[in-house]
DNA sequence: CAGAAAAATGAAATTTTATTTCATAATTAT
DNA sequence: ATAATTATGAAATAAAATTTCATTTTTCTG
């Protein structure tokens, strides 16, 4: 864990020379790195022997270790966390801020990835007869771009955002046909229903949402995305973009369980596209 | 700079002992910032002295001071790399390696994006009477979570993948209205000319687009987004979560632009859709 | 609220670590 | 071949960090 989040967690548990301490090094980090363990000390009022013990409080070997830790937090502290967008921020700011926080959540989304669920799936996709995407909303898009990968793949793909036409596609399925329903809240009504169905029609059912939820409950696969959606602004922003990131992840195992011949298939696909553009004069 | 790549760079210029050095700490970097000089000494087989004035030629203090700078490029440089899939990744290698990826072309976005650009087309679209949405292929996807989010926003908002709509569409914009046209590679065609067709009705012309395109070349405002697509699977797949992401982004600077009543706004529309969603327990 | 027990703190001593100095070895140029 | 230059390491020195231990402060108990 970041070591200048930790001291602010620790700070009430500090006594009171430790809490000097503290207080130095969390208001300038960058001088503290340059810092003697004497200097330190001085800066706080406090003997060096307190700085020593504050160091292994907090699980380092001691002064230069602890340096260590402070110059990797303040390398890469910052970044990759969930900052939330303020009101007075610059375009700047808030550019970075949305980036930052959507490499953070794709980070937490990864971990939160179970890759036995995700080599079930493979295999499953691999060997359908014909695969569904299914989403609502901000997850529709996702369907509709996990439409636009596996198409290339030459087996029939459907893909609809009309919920009459996904519970009529639903009803239609058999097995060997594999279904992906894709909810971020995995509490949609609607589409709960739909995995319902087609279950019951024998249908593999993979499910891109979060665990433990209704829409969980019905699927023979579940690929549990976590995110913390900032939700300041009400609209869908990480949890897309991390449904994204996955269903690459499932077009690149489909690409890597059919071999090497398969591939040269997608350049195919890639090089129709050729006429359609301007050349490229380098 | 980070210090590794500096040894890496100027390993042609170290003497015989320097190089053994550097071998050293670039084989294990990890090991050496919890060695001691004597340790890393020992282990490259030179003096002590030697190690202190390899440091001093890279610019730093000194041993110590080298130590923070390499810790440092350790924090961030080995993560969100842009590593290749591997025929014979593991569910979960591949898995890592595209989230890496994702991660790592999303700080080269963040960065190649200029907030300047971003402002003005913020202007643009806060004060535009109608927008319109125009991609194709893994791109149309994008037009499409943008219409999502600025829908939200109760202006009229307009998107095609259908390239005749689009045209008639462009042929019909005037003065005060907004055409959003998105394409990674900026060379295809039909987008390009609708973006023509919209320039030549008075329309403001924003592209998210590689610079220096065709398609740049045609637009009022370049948003330019650089990402190093991976080709080897002939899918667009960095570049469209990079454009998701400048979404968010416009979308945040819409409302921050618009004031906080206006987020109440959002609110109702978010909770207008709790009641097709089942009830969390908790 | 006294006074004992526990915890926190710092001065000084010690140890560890890094740097400088300087003599010697290796390399390069002439 | 040999002088000049550069690179290197042993030993000495300096700096920094840690330990020890006595003292102070705080907390608990009757």
């Amino acid at each position: 864990m970041n070591i200048l989040e930790k001291i602010t967690n620790e700070l009430e548990t500090f006594s009171k020379s430790e809490r000097k301490v503290a207080e130095v090094i969390l208001s300038s980090p960058n001088t503290v790195i340059h810092s003697s363990i004497a200097a330190l000390a001085k800066q706080a009022n406090i003997s060096e022997p307190t700085v020593n013990r504050f160091c292994r409080r907090l699980d380092t070997k001691g002064y230069p270790d602890f340096k260590l830790h402070l110059a990797q937090s303040l390398a890469n502290g910052t970044p990759y966390v969930n900052r939330h967008v303020d009101e007075n921020d610059t375009a700047e700011e808030y550019t970075s801020k949305i980036f930052e926080s959507t490499m953070a959540n794709l980070e937490l989304a990864r971990k939160s990835l179970d890759p036995t669920s995700i080599n079930r799936s493979v295999d499953v996709l691999t060997q359908a007869n014909k695969l569904s995407f299914f989403g609502l909303g901000a997850s529709a898009i996702v369907a509709r771009d996990a439409q636009n990968k596996f198409f290339r793949f030459n087996v029939p793909v459907i893909c609809f955002d009309d919920i009459l036409m996904q519970r009529m596609s639903a009803i239609n399925s058999r097995q060997g046909d594999v279904v992906v329903v894709i909810s971020h809240t995995g509490r949609t009504k609607s589409l709960v229903e739909v995995a319902t169905l087609a279950k019951e029609n024998d249908a593999t059912v993979i499910g891109i949402t979060t665990k433990d939820t209704p829409l969980a409950k019905e699927c023979s696969i579940v690929l549990s995305v976590d995110v913390s959606e900032d939700t300041d602004l009400y609209m869908p922003m990480a949890s897309r973009i991390a449904q994204l990131a996955l269903i690459d992840v499932l077009a690149t195992g489909f690409t890597l369980r059919r071999g090497s011949k398969f591939r040269d298939n997608l350049k195919k696909v890639k090089d129709s596209l050729r006429s359609s553009r301007f050349d490229r004069k380098d």
